[in-house]
DNA sequence: TTGGCTTGAGAAAAGGTTTTCCCAAACATT
DNA sequence: AATGTTTGGGAAAACCTTTTCTCAAGCCAA
């Protein structure tokens, strides 16, 4: 098995021991002191390391009982390339980062798992950096990524109109923004909002309810008044009455005070509220109950983000629109890839279509 | 300013375009083509590139002014060092890896900010690796972490009693464990639950309750059994009586569900109850609430997790335990780093201090 | 002036891999 | 037998930085 002899007075301490444990062991050995290295394949099997490289990489040209010897050499000795060498001479580092200031990782977690599972396999890893609204900590991530060689940058914020607190404007390496956009001539992907309050106001008119209510978060936020636009011309579309949204913040508490608002009135009272995540629909559910008012009996109830551990734990269950943030950090994940890959795309927005998830808070399934 | 003429006809086309900018502009340039390396700025300082090296990394011998020339000549052509041939001389590349099958970020997030926030002044990014509980996925993630050598790894579980599904036994760099210990020779860093739930029953008995009760998670969670016995230990130390804790799931349906256990009976009511989580405790409010009882006023409620959106969303919001998981994070992140310099540090778990973070759902503060 | 010592700075190796030549040997063609 | 052509494989450069070694020049003392 073994070819000419190879100067075994060339061989160093580590390699020796390397050679002495493979001679009394058949599988693949554990090496716990230095990384085998190409060299030390080739040594072993008697080759350089040009063909050694060539070997591996099913790149220039031997005899097919050449290669099937070296790379058997090299699956024995446990070799693995030094993604380092390799980076440095490539120029790409097989790396990303990514870019939050989501403290919770209510979103950017989902989009890291979308966009870790669809570059893994490519063998790309993922740097998450957290930068929080300091300037001085963004820079100082962004400094350490462009140092390390990232071979680019996906930037993700909590809402569309508000931007990292750092400029990755001319970086060298590609960027993708998730639920940012900087500039019109950056590539980003976003939810679609509006397509996702049609969902949901869809959904609750295809079940029969006529006076449908809106209660969202505050008017800075611009994914609340796309969402209002959709609610409204649904109904519009539908021959229902549109009453104004009412707008707040997106916490239970204000879930809870809307339901004041629509049902101690004069007015008429609504059959179902759309609302504008699941915390809302969360207090509004409970207001409705202290009430004495069924979900979904009396009033449907339809929440957005689908965040389950919310969505879940309500009674009942809530109904609610997904923004489908891993598929987003996977089509992320996958843009960015191409155009590392030196792939054009066109700049601007790409909206990814939201899901409805039905659970029990709006009565019957379509379909049921 | 300009040294001795160093050879123009050596110069490629990138580097005299950095020398035309340079030319028009004192500020430092910014570089679209190719990063700047050592050699450009040897070039032009009119120095070699081991010298220029030296002058920047404040080694070697030279006169001040070369070494200020130098230097001024780095700044100016915004010289940053390449990392990775650093990493491939140094065998360190200032990069950490952090493994966890915490979907939801509940408990891996905070760990991340505090050894994120502990490394980053260091230089060092964190890989995050979410393997879910997929061995294949897991060996997929270690394997690339490896590849890019990274310095060291982090691994955390949602519980010390379950382990990541991926051997991170033997592997040529220092690994520390959060919330989890795969072994006794292994270094982890864990909150002290017991501790904690002392906390927590000890501020229950300042305030005068007698009938403290516990609702808790699964039988199979070790955490259960630890802070089950800190609770029997405390309120025995306060010569009141002990009450079987109550184990379920880590719901606000097992929260609520408990509340009739707890309040049906013919047993004497409770007048606190110390939640094994925060979800647990919010169904418990819950159900005070619809039996009429109020909290604090009735029963004082008290959880664990300190999980701020949920803690504050509760009405009245919750007085919480919390484990301190950036701490913790900002511990482990310490510790990796002084093993990955040589420091040696003993086997076994380091057991972190919890925190009471006193809310409204136990009445009156202490000192208020 | 010679010998020894310090000082400033450069050459070269190292780290591990990939890739571009290049070269001998073997084979095929007239 | 002499000339082409393929084939299998190696040498060396490249990626970029750090570090060790070396060396020439300058200085001092004798």
């Amino acid at each position: 098995m073994a070819g000419p002899h190879w100067g075994l007075k060339e061989k160093t301490f580590s390699q020796l021991r390397i050679l002495d444990a493979m001679a009394s062991d058949d599988q693949p050995v554990p090496v716990f002191s230095k990384p085998v290295t190409l060299r030390d394949v080739a040594a072993r099997a008697g080759v350089s390391v040009a063909t050694a490289s060539k070997a591996l990489n099913d790149q220039g040209r031997m005899t097919a009982k050449t290669r099937e010897r070296i790379r058997e050499t090299a699956r024995h000795l446990g070799f693995r390339p030094n993604s380092l060498a390799q980076s440095l001479l490539r120029r790409r580092s097989f790396t990303v980062g990514l870019l939050t200031n989501d403290t919770y990782g209510r979103f950017s977690l989902p989009l890291m798992s979308g966009i870790s599972d669809a570059l893994v396999d490519n063998g790309v890893s993922v740097f998450l950096c957290n930068v929080e609204e300091d300037p001085r900590l963004g820079q100082l991530h962004v400094d350490a990524m462009l140092d390390k060689r990232v071979d680019g940058i996906i930037a993700t914020g909590k809402r569309i109109d508000r931007h990292l607190p750092v400029d990755l404007g001319n970086l060298r390496v590609p960027v993708i923004y998730a639920f940012t956009q900087p500039d019109p001539d950056a590539i980003a992907f976003v939810s679609d909002d509006a397509g996702g309050a049609r969902l949901a106001v869809e959904h609750l008119c295809r079940l029969g309810r006529k006076r449908i209510a809106h209660v969202t978060g505050p008017a800075s936020f611009a994914v609340v008044h796309a969402r209002a636009q959709a609610y409204r011309d649904v109904l519009a579309e539908n021959g229902l009455p549109v009453t104004e949204p009412l707008l707040g913040s997106w916490s239970e508490a204000w879930g809870h005070e809307a339901v004041a608002h629509l049902f101690d009135g004069k007015r008429e009272r609504p059959d179902a509220v759309f609302c504008g995540n699941d915390q809302i629909a969360r207090g509004v559910i409970d207001a409705l109950r202290e009430r004495g008012l069924g979900v979904p009996g009396d009033v449907a109830v339809i929440g957005f983000d689908n965040w389950e551990i919310v969505a879940e734990a309500t009674r009942p269950p809530l109904t609610s629109v997904d923004m489908n943030l891993v598929a987003l950090g996977r089509e992320a994940g996958l843009t960015l890839l191409s155009l590392v890959g030196g792939q054009p795309a066109a700049p601007g927005i790409r909206k990814l279509p939201c899901r409805l998830v039905v659970r029990q808070s709006c009565g019957h399934p379509p379909d049921g």
